[in-house]
DNA sequence: GTCTATAACGGGATAGAC
DNA sequence: GTCTATCCCGTTATAGAC
């Protein structure tokens, strides 16, 4: 049990990932995280001074080095139809190890919150849309239809990502195990591009 | 000014609406409702008991009275393309006057959430999917793609709804004002059926 | 119905012993 | 580094005057 030998503050910030990304900041408490982390309030303060650092430090991590790498495949230089499916395949691969996590970092963007925005805008500043650009070179070449991008871009981040923002609702209405709204997820693997790359293909 | 008019009982809901949208359960308090609504906490316990209490009766005015009308519209009596059509529009349109209300519903299930999950399952034992017996029918008539239903009914929710959960995040990044933003979905209302409907009737 | 005042509680943070 | 005890504040909820 490798766990047990993790060093206290390592035990601190995985109780306080799971804590945050269970309730979000506004519900999760210190005393969840310290007692979830069998240790006390005093050491969580101790390690990370404050709730609200703490929270960043998880959010920063979350969001920074979790989930923005995968969604940077878009950005990768490879085919077309290969980028896409590699880019649902993954970003699936990694939202079923962290199933809370758009929901956790979407919550906490409510309100024009501040705090957020301003780590979100320094993250992404480098940007640079290599995935635009293909789109625009396959439609000019007249191997796709000319899309707007960002309409695009956004109905295939939402397909990837909604189901689980909405997971607890869609295990519900369909009386889904865990286990068996992993195999409609992985399923969508398919589903995704297929339904993106048929319409792509189809000139109007 | 109607609003000046409204019943202290009204102002406090629609105070308590505005707030809980905004920040979720956890992260709103009493003090905020009251401000808002121009009384004190006094009287929001006199008329709706408790914060819980209060956060119930909007839940459930949000979801049942609001959103669950409108997500009925697949199963009208109406021919597929209008159909798709009808529904992506009016609830782009509903969104478009109440953009919280998805992550509202959605951040308040986390976690397995077991109060909000009953008031869900009571509400949708009525359903019927008409929708998926229309697109079986007319995949069994040849006009229409044979696909898995669950599979193009989340991935429909997922486009109309994200964009909206990730508002936000969207306006940031492609630095787009509130107008701008409804404009984009309102875009979506021709976008979103499209794809759809190219994927459904290309009969692989 | 509406307000002021306050009780009762819970949460974040810290002091200080070890 | 770790723990116990405690402070202090914000929050919910209520009692009681008007």
């Amino acid at each position: 049990m490798a766990k047990l030998d993790l060093s206290t503050e390592e035990k601190i910030k995985d109780a306080a990932k799971k804590i945050f990304l269970e309730k979000g900041f506004g519900s999760a408490t210190t005393r969840d995280i310290a007692e979830c982390a069998e240790t006390n309030i005093a050491l969580v303060n101790y390690y990370f001074r404050s709730k609200e650092k703490l929270f960043h430090e998880i959010f920063r991590e979350s969001f920074a080095e979790t989930f923005m790498p995968v969604a940077r495949i878009l950005n990768d230089n490879l085919p077309l139809e290969a980028k896409i499916y590699k880019f649902v395949d993954h970003m699936t691969e990694l939202l079923k190890r962290d199933p809370l996590l758009p929901m956790f970092v979407l919550s906490e963007m409510r309100g024009e919150n501040s705090k957020m925005c301003e780590l979100l805008t320094e993250m992404q500043a480098e940007e640079q849309n290599q995935f635009q650009q293909q789109l625009e070179e396959e439609a000019a070449k007249g191997n796709i239809r000319k899309t707007d991008f960002n309409q695009v871009e956004a109905s295939l981040m939402a397909m990837v990502i909604f189901p689980f923002i909405s997971m607890n609702m869609i295990k519900m209405k369909k009386n889904l195990t865990t286990e068996e709204f992993y195999r409609f997820v992985d399923e969508r693997k398919k589903a995704i591009p297929e339904m993106i790359l048929t319409f792509l293909r189809d000139r109007a």
